[in-house]
RNA sequence: GGGCCCGUGGCUUAGCAUGGAUAAAGCACCGGCCUUCUAAGCCGGGGAUCGCGGGUUCGAAUCCCGCCGGGUCCGCCA
């Protein structure tokens, strides 16, 4: 509803400044902590004006106009150089009314078609805390952007024909991979195991270069293979992935691209188009502004990952109005590249979403050297902390139901957890510190969530229903509610502002906030108790608010518990 | 060495793109609140020369220049 109110306070303020004669730029609107929303444009005309921001504003007030009916603004003032509006109670009426209708949010709108790419980790092993925070980061941006109002489709890319599956392929042939573990924890048992092989000898590499070249060109035998070991790994990340209430809508081979003559395609057209240098048969892509240059073809003729990227790129390109792609910083020189080199084939450019790395105290993550701690490991400890917590408070429940709320709390911290901070933050990981469950984290805001759920049951158990009320009888009594209902009214204009910047921590924090407003109306404002009037009113609020706490969870894609 | 990113109370961060009303939160710390709907809660308190130095501006955490500290990339790996 704030957007609905901003849009009225922009169209009131415009015809103020054009009746007082003013030519100005921008409205310069912003969230203030003096006013509902707060308008800065006397700084700005000042100069121009030669006059005091202070009585410019005075000025343009006094040629505000409200509406008089169906307004949701109660008033404006000057307060010094700053031009103040207030919202009123149809405001607060209509969020209640909106969010009872379902149409609180802006998912009505349809805005185009987006392929958010995420996750896309090598098919080597499972999937570690750096995966995890591209997993989380990508599929939090695609629930907020279908929540904005977006046809979204997710996309992971599977690498199922880089170097590293053929190293796993090779040593699958000397050491056999374990059937009594999860499969991509067992994948990656013989890759670590392997690497270590071809670090020692050296003759094992040319047959590694062997095994890719009978790959590329087709040897069924030497595919099959590939194929068992890729499947073998994406099973155990799916499952993974499943966990932490992510699902990919699209599983996309890079193999597919090879086969279909499309990264052929894509070196033809670049070596007519770009400035590619020879060398041997290789081929060097020279890009403008970019000092590296882009190999496109090995001496041996193979192909590489960023060469068959760019033939995904455009594949995906025709199917969307615009494209996202969730990289590693260790990605960043490989966006420009692939910027540049798309634009020189007329194909529009993804736009990146670009994370610093998660490190632990002893060093970089390496799947490799096998130094990572694995995305299994670490909910596995969550949830056991998330279960001791539960256990501590709820003696009355049974142990499938304690466990079920710790997995919920436990997973729900983890995503919270990895999207409060900006991802160009580098994260330095602590496993004492993850397990430290936040207070004001996502058992926080699950908590309130609960909290209301718990109102709304007891209030049906002594038979006080939920009923359509009208405007008249919404008469916040208390400030704690007014404010509750302000920050309700906000969902779904943090949803648009998060969709736009893609910033994912805005909606966190929003949802910490709300939880919070919550939180002081519930010890401030009994319901069940309340006389008659009041307690269906305020029924009404905690039913609005437990509905906006699941959605706003849902956005971050962590579960709502009922009770915990 | 070059490119990009980060540097805000003891710790973790928001704000920075589009400069403006007392620099905003969480953790930790100190002190209060369970005879009314779940205390994973609520209320109060202390604590910041916004890395350093210059500049632009009526006004700078925010813009510009320089420096310092940390990260990351600079593979015919992905």
């Amino acid at each position: 509803m704030f957007i609905e109110f901003k849009t009225e306070v922009e169209h009131v303020l415009k015809e103020a400044l054009e009746k007082a004669s003013y030519e100005y730029k921008e409205l310069e609107l912003a969230e203030s902590d003096h006013a509902d929303i707060s308008s800065r444009v006397a700084f700005a005309l000042a100069g121009n004006y030669k006059k005091s921001p202070k009585s410019i504003a005075e000025e343009i007030v006094k040629h505000i106009a409200l509406p008089t009916d169906e307004t949701l603004i109660s008033s404006a003032a000057a307060a010094g150089p700053y031009i103040n509006f207030y919202v009123n109670d149809l405001y607060l009426h209509k969020t209640l009314l909106r969010i009872k209708e379902g149409t609180n949010s802006t998912d009505e709108k349809k805005k185009g078609k987006i392929i958010i790419e995420h996750t896309s980790a090598n098919p080597d092993g499972p999937l570690h805390i750096g995966h995890l925070r591209n997993a989380i980061i990508g599929d939090g941006l695609a629930r907020v952007l279908k929540r904005a109002g977006y046809d979204v489709e997710t996309q992971y890319y599977v690498n199922d024909m880089g170097r590293q599956i053929a190293v796993v392929v090779w040593g699958a042939e000397r050491i056999t991979i374990a059937t009594n573990k999860k499969p991509d924890h067992a994948v990656v048992d013989v890759y670590i195991a392997a690497n270590r092989m071809v670090e020692e000898k050296e003759g094992y590499l040319s047959e590694i270069k062997a095994l890719m070249g009978n790959y590329e060109s087709g040897d069924e035998a030497v595919v099959k293979k590939y194929e068992t070991v890729v499947n073998k790994s994406l099973s155990g990340i799916k499952e993974s992935l499943k966990r932490l209430n992510i699902q990919h809508d699209r599983f996309v081979f890079e193999s597919k691209f090879v086969r279909e003559g499309a990264v052929e395609a894509v070196v033809k057209e670049l070596l007519q188009k770009g400035n590619v240098k020879r060398d041997g048969a290789a081929l060097l892509l020279q890009l403008e502004g970019i000092e590296k240059e882009l190999v496109i073809r090995r001496t041996d003729g193979t192909l590489l990952y960023t060469t068959r990227d760019l033939a995904y790129h455009r594949w995906k390109s025709s199917r969307c109005d615009r494209m996202i792609d969730v990289f590693g910083k260790d990605h960043e020189l490989v966006s420009q590249q692939l910027t540049k080199a798309l634009e020189l084939m007329d194909v529009r450019a993804p736009e990146f979403v670009i994370f610093a790395f998660v490190s632990l105290p002893t060093g970089s993550v390496s799947t490799r050297a096998g130094r990572y701690i694995s995305a299994d490991e670490l909910m596995e400890k969550i949830e056991e902390r998330a279960y001791e917590e539960v256990d501590k408070r709820r003696n009355d429940l049974d142990g499938d139901m304690k466990r079920e709320i710790a997995r919920k709390v436990g997973i729900g911290a983890l995503r919270y957890d990895m999207v409060k901070v900006s991802p160009e933050k580098h994260i330095v990981f602590v496993f004492e510190d993850a397990l430290d469950i936040e207070k004001k984290g996502a058992p926080f805001v699950q908590y309130s969530h609960a909290r209301a759920c718990s109102i709304l049951r007891a209030a049906a158990e002594r038979g006080f229903l939920l009923e359509e009320y009208k405007y008249s009888e919404l008469l916040p009594r208390e400030e704690s509610e007014k404010e509750l209902i302000m920050k309700l009214a906000k969902f779904g204009y943090v949803v648009e502002g998060a969709a736009l910047e893609l910033k994912l921590h805005l909606v966190a924090k929003y949802a910490r906030e709300l939880a919070e407003m919550f939180n002081v109306f519930y010890k401030y404002c009994p319901v069940l108790n309340a006389d008659d009037n009041l307690r269906k009113e305020r029924l009404y609020l905690v039913d609005c608010t437990k509905t906006v706490l699941h959605n706003v969870l849902d956005v971050l894609g962590i579960e709502a518990p009922e009770e915990m």
